[in-house]
DNA sequence: ACCACCGTTCCTACGGCGTAAGTCGAACCG
DNA sequence: CGGTTCGACTTACGCCGTAGGAACGGTGGT
């Protein structure tokens, strides 16, 4: 097996310490290496500088979308619009359409350049240099720090329309769906063998990451705004003795190992595929075509 | 291994004929029996008759969010306005705030409201009486049935802010949380085992089906409005030589086969974890520690 | 120096949005 | 039969996206 460098390999067992208590804490995870914080950089903020008098930048394109970006960042999707934008850019909304057809064409715009981001990160390759597990590895904590450095944006990344039917989200640019399919097809993958592990893997990116950032987002809100339900938190789960039973190891966030483990369980049955040259993901039971019963062998 | 009723458990190759040529084509699926027009139903209508004059039916919440579904159902999430709304129930907007604090409370009881036709699913159980897997099995292909009947709410059934960052789409009521939560517990799976294959449920439930709305909406999109790019479809694909080789089977849609085969993996590594007493999901080697390079296996 | 030109930005305006506040008519109850 | 209550209607406000055109600043030709 190819190694598989991001991310941390010790592992970690699932109690590590006191469980946290109520519920809501700030998320503090400093191993994390996907994690802005851990990267050297700061939160949004309005890296835009409000009027920029004196010299007057043309304004063009990109900067919009940049601004848009860092103003989403800073603020949530739902403050975003134009004429906000606008003022965070120090000019009226109209100039903005000068460049940009409308708002829905921004949005793709913004989408399209947080997918870019994959291009500037240096450790992602976009040719399968290490094989094709190394690949996926890279390319999945690639995305997966995007979805962390933009939470707010990932919904949208998640849930705009796709451009075609099959390029999925969250990889939407037919760049990367092209260097998957290479980096899998030139790994001895058959063309019906990619196209099966480029669904499962970004139906599982999507998947994981997906709450991952709505985990995050409902902590993070929760926590700038302390009065959800004014008696403390636990709210009253008197009818959900289960839940309340496991709140703790339910507010326990253990994303990261989720993901790490997830993920190579996932590239550990695309390698079964690919060994036995299966057209479908096996199960994990040795012989997967005797589906009939098997003694119960439950605890 | 516990019974998995529904779903068609024959199998059926990945190639079933003729594959689809440009990409687009009326998607039809006569053997998906999750498919609202297998079970019965017609596509989303104005369920709601316009003005209703004559004996006056003095409109309530649940009168308000049924015909919030019926309206997105019909004409899309962003037609839904509080005006269009009124309209489509013959009442003023401003009717409407009587009995809903504001749109986004609209939206949030649309959610709950759309969640809670699990309960109404004759073939989803709120206890695993057939066992945990027919549990998980019924369970998934009822959230699959919503999803296919609503795919215009369904991503807003995955990316709204849950109400506790533990209670995870798209599974967003504590009731059903507590339910799977006690089918496992009941069924041998200790707290710790409970939590992970509901996280593990969750994601896998999550990407599947927001990937599948995406793709059957591009899909529907395509076809009713057909003018996407005026040269026929295939785009200009000339600077991705393996999408455009491999369009015809990318453009297949396995959506069903995939959702049960990646459901029938997961349920066979949680039974692994269970039988092993494991604290988290293993992957499909049988010594998973092992992570030094074996020998590269590719062709 | 002047001026015509032209690309960029700003100003004004329109219809539609969510919704706060007040109005009004019918139904109910003494 | 008068008063009260309640549910739907009307009006109004500020913000939204954006169409259309006016204002402005730099540039090149003469």
């Amino acid at each position: 097996m190819p190694p598989r460098p991001p991310g941390p390999t010790e592992e970690e067992p699932l109690q590590d310490g006191a469980v946290v208590a109520g519920g809501i804490e700030p998320p503090d995870h400093p191993d994390d290496p996907d994690l802005p914080e851990n990267r050297g950089l700061r939160a949004a903020e309005d890296a835009v500088g409000p009027p920029d008098l004196g010299t007057r930048v043309p304004l063009d394109r990109a900067r919009i979308i940049d601004g848009a970006i860092a103003f989403v960042d800073a603020h949530g999707l739902p403050m975003l619009t134009m004429r906000r934008l606008g003022a965070a850019l120090g000019v009226e909304a109209m100039s903005l359409y000068r460049y940009v057809p409308g708002r829905e064409d921004l949005l793709d715009g913004v989408v399209d350049t947080v997918v870019d981001e994959l291009f500037a990160d240096p450790d992602v390759l976009f040719e399968p240099e290490h094989g094709w597990q190394d690949y996926l590895q890279r390319l999945a904590h690639g995305v997966r720090r995007i979805a962390l450095t933009h939470p707010a944006l990932f919904p949208l990344v998640a849930t705009r329309p796709p451009s075609a039917p099959w390029v999925r989200p969250p990889l939407r640019s037919l760049k990367w769906v092209e260097s998957l399919l290479r980096a899998l097809h030139t790994n001895g993958f058959s063309s019906v063998q990619a196209v099966v592990a480029y669904r499962a893997y970004t139906s599982f990116l999507l998947g994981h990451l997906l709450l991952e950032v709505a985990q995050r987002g409902v902590a993070i809100n929760a926590i700038d705004d302390p009065d959800g339900s004014p008696t403390a938190n636990p709210m009253d789960l008197v009818e959900f003795p289960l839940i309340s039973e496991l709140q703790p190891l339910l507010s326990l966030d253990e994303t990261l190992t989720e993901f790490e483990e997830s993920l190579e369980s996932l590239l550990d049955r695309l390698q079964t595929m690919l060994d036995t040259g299966a057209h479908h993901l096996p199960p994990v039971t040795a012989d997967p075509q005797v589906d009939v019963d098997l003694p119960q062998t439950g605890i």
